[in-house]
DNA sequence: TCTTGACCTCAAGTGAACTTCAAGTCGTAT
DNA sequence: ATACGACTTGAAGTTCACTTGAGGTCAAGA
């Protein structure tokens, strides 16, 4: 009754019918059922898009998110694993802090070639050495 | 006579020697001059790296990257780019620490379901209609 | 009833950032 | 001097997250 369609999901998630079906051929949606060919959605898998979205954002990929899930499509999300994602958001959000304060310094930098300025050495060693690279999320 | 090698730049830098040759195909590095076949390098090389790298994790892809060196190879930021990239890791910012607040919320919570618990719901609301999406790094 | 157009499937294409491969070159140690 | 292994090239392959395209189906409105 209350079920949607692919465009309504598609409109009221942001995204486009193409990654719905995409995210369902990965199994990480599923339609309700079909009236005629065409899928139909619980509302709740409005929710569903938003934790997606939401885990792209935090930097998990596919496989991870859909790790979060149950058979049933429960969100399950392993507490530890959930922490664990917030601290690695930690140490991505004190790097990219320190590039933008470094962005902002180099902008003010007066010495004729960035190389030569001070602050921009040291952002650039901080954010050569100071990490460990780990999986980010990607937006077309 | 202090100049480095490939293997050298590639130990130094955390890149492998494949990497090194993509950038200098895509004229991001340069190497000062070859001994035999083999590039050797300015250890100034480097610092352009760690610029390299740490403007992937600003979230630059590799030609706006290029954009910010001269012809030389010396660093020429624009200083209007760098402030507005500056900006958007603002934004970028917020959202994840966003997001991480969410994630630590979620692991708290005791709600039977994690479609039951309200800050769960918040941060997937949050999450999914508060941002327009930009391109980020990829680190593979 | 007929037409329309939004949906369907499956395969192939895209773009970014690399990585791998095959075949060849050459500096260095023995 | 010769062998070894680290380097070279250019092309092709890989991964991720989608998007596009061709050709087909079908519910709903005129």
């Amino acid at each position: 009754m209350s079920d949607l369609d692919i465009a309504r999901v598609a409109s009221q998630s942001g995204l486009p019918a193409s990654t719905l079906r995409y995210y369902e051929s990965l199994g990480l949606i599923h339609p309700v059922g079909r009236h005629g060919l065409r899928r139909q959605y619980h509302p709740s898998v409005l929710q569903t898009l938003g934790l997606i979205t939401l885990g792209r954002a935090a930097g998990l990929n596919l496989a991870e998110i859909k790790l979060m899930f149950a058979a049933d499509g429960q969100p399950q999300i392993d507490r530890e694993r959930l922490n664990h994602k917030a601290d690695e958001l930690d140490e991505t959000i004190l790097r990219l802090s320190a590039v933008r304060d470094g962005l902002r310094s180099v902008a003010r930098c007066e010495a004729p070639s960035h190389l030569e300025c001070p602050s921009f050495l040291r952002l650039i060693t901080a954010a050569t050495y100071q990490h460990k690279r780990k999986s980010q999320p990607r937006r077309p």
